[in-house]
RNA sequence: GGGAGAAUACCAGAGUGGCCAAAUGGGGCAGACUGUAAAUCUGCUGACGUACGUCUUCGGUGGUUCGAAUCCAUCUUCUCCCA
């Protein structure tokens, strides 16, 4: 894969594993990756092509979000997360060493540590309780993947996740501790939930200014267009998000022009395609009002069509960041595009 | 020709004397969605006012009643059954 192109991950679980990882692997998501230059270092610590085999690394998480959306029909403990199916309420358990082992099962490219995510709002004695569990789970983590190989034939990698809530000092603290492991990369994590964007943006200059810049740094995720170019200015390299995905199936479109709610009845007779400026081929070969009609009468297609519409546009707009950086544009470049992506049609 | 039933807001459809500006669903209008329990969720949808509220609505007309979408009479339209 060539140096900084961005990468959407593929699924690739296979029907004969799901026995084998049993529960978790109802947890284990695929990412869409946005990556700018700063994976050139992953390339040189081993090589994104070369680490993952194919020209599209995976990437999987841990559980450990699912641990901050399950809260209340989860138990922490230092062992690891207890928590109920919502399918059929059998019990489960989530180690940080049970999840290594299910990612290597999985055979991702990238794997997560299993960490806390608590809330935005979290006290500052349960943000600094929850910072401990957190490396104390990486320190297990990183010694079951010692302890493990790989099982598909291709390297693979063990991000550490910084964490810290919204405390300056936690961060600072976490992102110090994390690099002890040495790691091919690192994630912040705990952000975007529920804060206002100015303290998140303030946390990952605070974490930027400690992590290596010679290896990327993951934004977990992370988020909308204009927050992704507000992180990248401050250092970050890569992200995922279900926004293109989610939203789009939802109706919202981010476009070259701005947002458009493709549901409102003012696109109704708007037979301009759904983004002139876009890359992908539903964005020619759909007008607006046809895309309208899709979504108000509940058709499936609808909801392909922006995702399809939304990946691309996320993937062109990172394409676009990391030529910007390189040509040295990149601060004009993002002024002018925060103002577009802000912009509601 | 005879008999039965029905007419409710944009649509469908509850309500059958006061708690009804009128359930519910659809449609319409808008909003939310950030390491995916999410093709989801929320609000508004007679008029005027931010709001307490006020005014005009339940096929037409006329009654009964303190009070009617609800009861009575009549007209109109529609549906069904029998000839």
């Amino acid at each position: 894969m060539p140096v900084g192109t961005a990468a959407t991950v593929k699924g690739v679980f296979h029907r004969d594993l799901v026995s084998e990882v049993n529960a978790q692997i109802i947890l284990a998501n695929t990412y869409h990756l946005y990556l700018r230059p700063g994976m050139d270092t992953l390339t040189r610590a081993g090589g994104v092509h070369r680490f993952c085999g194919w020209d599209r690394p995976m990437l999987t998480d841990s559980g450990g979000f699912q641990v901050f959306s399950l809260s209340g029909v989860r138990k922490l403990s230092e062992e690891g997360c207890k928590f109920s199916s919502h399918i059929d309420g059998s019990k489960h358990l989530f180690t940080p060493e049970n999840v290594i082992d299910t990612q290597r099962v999985i055979g991702a490219d990238i794997m997560m540590a299993f960490d806390e995510c608590p809330p935005g709002d979290a006290p500052y004695d349960y943000a600094a309780k929850s910072l401990g569990l957190t490396h104390r789970w990486l320190g297990r983590c990183f010694e079951q993947f010692a302890k493990t190989s790989p099982m598909w034939g291709h390297r693979q990698s063990l991000f550490p996740i910084v964490q810290g809530c919204a405390y300056e000092e936690l961060r600072e603290r976490s992102a110090q501790f994390v690099q002890q492991f040495d790691a091919d990369g690192y994630a912040i994590g705990g952000l975007a939930v529920g804060e206002p964007a100015e303290v998140m943006y303030r946390m990952i200059e605070v974490v930027n200014a400690i992590l290596p810049t010679g290896k990327p740094r993951y934004l977990m995720g992370v988020g909308t267009p204009v927050n992704l170019l507000e992180a990248i200015e401050r250092g970050v390299d890569m992200f995922d998000c279900v926004m293109p995905t989610r939203n789009g199936r939802n109706g919202m479109l981010f476009t070259s022009e701005g947002v458009i709610n493709i549901r409102n009845k003012k696109w109704e007779n708007d037979f301009s395609p759904i983004d002139p400026q876009g890359t992908a081929f539903v964005d020619k070969v759909y007008t607006k009002a046809y895309l309208r009609h899709l979504a108000i009468s509940g058709e499936m297609m609808a909801a392909q069509i922006a995702s399809m519409h939304n990946i691309a546009f996320y993937t062109r707009l990172m394409a676009q960041a990391r030529e910007k950086i390189i040509d040295g544009s990149f601060a004009e470049w993002k002024k002018e595009m925060v103002a577009k992506l802000l912009t509601k049609l």
